[in-house]
DNA sequence: CAGTAGAATGTAATCGAATACATTGACCTT
DNA sequence: AAGGTCAATGTATTCGATTACATTCTACTG
C-alpha cells in the first residue's frame, strides 16, 4: 500500500495525495476529504525512507556514547530524547565501547544512514578519528559535543565546569582541615579528566598545600580502576585522609574498595564523588558529591543541534559551560578538632 | 559524491561499482582495484537510505521502552545492542513514557521508518494499542516482547519467571520466621505485576500463612509509589516485619522511606527487592534481592528477533522464560530466635 | 463574450542504489 | 572456422515519495 495505490483508489494523482498529506499546495476540500478517507481506511503510512531519499533529510539524530551502561548516559539521553521527540526527530544509537576504532566505525555508519546531525560524547578527543570518519563528506554535518570536546574544531559543545567542580570539592576538604587529599582522575587526554585534575591542583596550590605525586592517580573512568587505585592509595605508608573520585563509576569503585578493606568513611577517609546518582544519598554514609545537570546537558545539546539542523541558528560556534554544585552529605569529616 | 560519480571517475558503469561494493557479481581484479581506489580517494560512503528503498530492508531495529531512566533499561539495551552490532543492525530508540497513546505513536513511527523488527517492553499489555498501531500494515513485522507479553498474540517473548522470583523471596522470609510479610507489587494488568504477586500468594498459601489484604499493595513501578506505600504499611497498627519490593525503583522508594522514617533494616523490618542494581550490595544494610539476567534478556531477545528478520528461524512462536535467583545479602533478619 | 488570473490537478523527472536483462569478448571445443 | 560457454560489463528500470512545470478549470472583469 503506497502513495500510488492511494492515488488510484481515490481517483486522483500522486501529486494531489502528497499535497493532502503535507499540506503543501492547494487542494479542494472535497478532494482532500476523499483522500483522507482512503488513507484512513487503508491504514496507509507514508514511507519515510522514500521521503528521506527525495528530500535529503531523515529527521534522525545520531547519539554516540562510549558506554551505554554508565549511569550518566541514560540521564543525558533522557533530556535529549525529550527535545528530539518534541521536534519530531528520532534517535539512532551508536555505542563506541570507549574504543577509538569503534568510534570511527559508528560515525561512518551514522553518516551512511544520513543522520541529520550527531550528538557525541567523544572517545578520541584529538579529533583525528572524527576528522577521518568525516573525510570526503559534506563536512557540514551538524555535530554537538557533550561533556568532552575537541580544541580548535568548529563544532558546538555543551560541557560542564569541571575545574570548578573539583576545585569546590578540594576547598571543601581543605576547609575541613584535610591536607593529605588524593584524587583519582580520568585520563588527562580527556576534557573531564584534565579539567578535574586542574581544579584540584589549582585549589591545592591556592591553599599552599603541595599535592604529593603519589596522591594523584590516573584512572580510566571505570569502576575497576577506582577500586584498584583506591587500594594502592590505602597501601601507602602515609595514606590520604581524603579522596576525590573522578567520576561516578570510579567513585563507586573507591567506595567498594574502602568498604572491602574495612576503611571507615568518613572516620578514616573522607570521600567526595564526581556525579550524583540515585542512591548516593542512601549509601552509608550518604555520599558527598559534585553534582551536575545531566539531563539539562542532553536537553541543551539537542536544542542546539536541532537549531543548527533546521538552520534556525547560523551564528558562530557555541560553547556552553554548565555549572557544578557541591552536594554536601555525610562522607566527609572535619579534622580541625584534632 | 554518489555511486554514479564513482562510476564516472573509475570509467565503469554503476552496475560494476555496485558489484564491487557488494561482491554481488563477477568483476575482474583490475577493475575492482580501480574502483576501490576511487572509492578510497573520494571518501565515498554508500547511501543507506537509497539502498534501503531499493532492497526493502533498513537493517535497523526499533527498541521501544516505557522509561529510559529506569536502570533496567540500559542493562537490557546493552545486551541487545551488542547482538545487533554484531549482525550489522542499528538501534532506533522509542520512548513511550509509560503512556499508551505514546506507545501507539512510537510504533507507528517505527513502522514508517521501516524498522526491520521491534524489541518491545510493552505498556499496554492488552494488545489493543499495538494491534491498532499495526493495523492495515504488512503485519508480519517481527516483534519480540521483553519482560512483558500479550496473551494469545503471535509474537515471541523473553520474560522471566516472576512467580518463582517472589516465591523464593517469600519462602526465604517465611523460613526466617516472618509471617507478617507485605508486598508492594506492580500493576496487576502487567505480566511482572501479576506474576510477582502470584508467586507471593502461592508461597504464603503453601505455608498456610494467610496474606492480610492490608499487606498487599499495588504500586506503579515508580520510586514514589514505593515510598508512599511503604509509609502506609509502616503506619498500620500492626506493621509488617518484612516487605518485598515489586521492582528496582519501588524498592529504592521503600528503602528511602524506611530510612527517612527511622525504621531499622533489618532489625525492625526485613526488605527484599526485585532486581539487582550496581550498588545494592553496598547500601547498608546490603540489600537482599531477587536477581535476574537483564543483559541476557536483551541479548536473547535480539537473537530471536534477528533470526526472525533474516528468516533463519521460521518455527512457531517462542516464549523464553529465564530464571531468577535470590541473592541473599544483609537486609533480612531471622525471627526464630525470639 | 473574450480574456485572464489563479485555484485545482496532473505529468514526469528526481533522489541514489540494486538488479534483471542485454551485450561484449575471450577462450575452448570439435 | 563456426559455435558455444561463461566471465565481465553495460543499459535501463525500479523502490516510493516530492515537486517543478504543465495543464485544465472556474469565475470574474471590462
Amino acid at each position: 500500500m503506497n502513495l500510488k495505490d492511494i492515488a488510484r483508489i481515490a481517483g486522483v494523482s500522486t501529486a494531489t495525495v502528497s499535497r493532502v498529506i503535507n499540506r503543501s499546495g492547494p487542494v479542494s476540500a472535497k478532494t482532500a476529504q476523499k483522500v483522507l478517507e482512503v488513507i484512513e481506511e487503508s491504514g496507509y503510512v507514508p514511507d519515510t525512507i522514500a521521503k528521506s531519499l527525495r528530500i535529503g533529510q531523515t529527521k534522525t539524530v545520531g547519539f554516540v556514547v562510549p558506554d551505554i551502561s554508565n549511569p550518566f548516559f541514560p540521564e543525558v539521553l533522557n533530556g535529549a530524547e525529550a527535545v528530539c521527540a518534541d521536534y519530531g526527530y528520532t534517535i539512532i544509537l551508536g555505542n563506541t565501547n570507549e574504543d577509538v576504532a569503534c568510534e570511527a566505525k559508528v560515525v561512518r555508519s551514522l553518516r551512511q544512514q544520513r543522520a541529520d546531525g550527531l550528538l557525541m560524547i567523544l572517545v578520541d578527543e584529538s579529533g583525528g578519528t572524527l576528522r577521518q570518519a568525516l573525510s570526503g563528506a559534506d563536512s557540514d554535518l551538524p555535530i554537538v559535543f557533550i561533556d568532552r570536546h575537541i580544541e580548535g574544531f568548529h563544532y558546538d559543545s555543551v560541557i560542564i565546569d569541571n575545574e570548578s567542580g573539583t576545585s569546590q570539592a578540594t576547598k571543601h576538604l581543605l576547609g575541613l582541615g584535610h591536607t593529605r587529599i588524593a584524587i583519582i582522575h580520568g585520563p588527562i587526554t580527556t576534557t573531564p579528566g584534565a579539567g578535574r585534575l586542574r581544579g584540584y591542583q589549582t585549589a591545592m596550590e591556592a591553599a599552599c598545600v603541595p599535592a604529593k605525586p603519589q596522591y594523584v592517580l590516573e584512572g580510566d573512568f571505570r569502576t575497576e580502576s577506582g577500586y584498584e587505585l583506591a587500594k594502592r592509595l590505602m597501601s601507602l605508608q602515609d595514606p590520604p585522609t581524603a579522596i576525590i573520585g573522578g567520576n561516578n563509576l570510579m567513585t563507586m569503585g573507591i567506595f567498594r574498595c574502602l568498604r572491602d578493606m574495612g576503611v571507615a568513611i568518613p572516620d578514616q577517609v573522607s570521600l567526595i564523588g564526581f556525579d550524583d546518582f540515585s542512591l548516593a544519598g542512601y549509601l552509608s554514609p550518604p555520599l558527598t558529591v559534585v553534582d551536575r545537570p545531566m539531563s539539562d546537558m542532553g536537553r541543551l545539546a539537542a536544542d542546539i543541534l536541532l537549531s543548527r539542523i533546521e538552520k534556525r541558528e547560523t551564528g558562530p560556534v557555541r560553547r556552553v559551560v554548565l555549572p557544578t554544585a557541591l552536594k554536601v552529605r555525610g562522607s566527609c569529616r572535619g579534622l580541625n578538632g584534632r
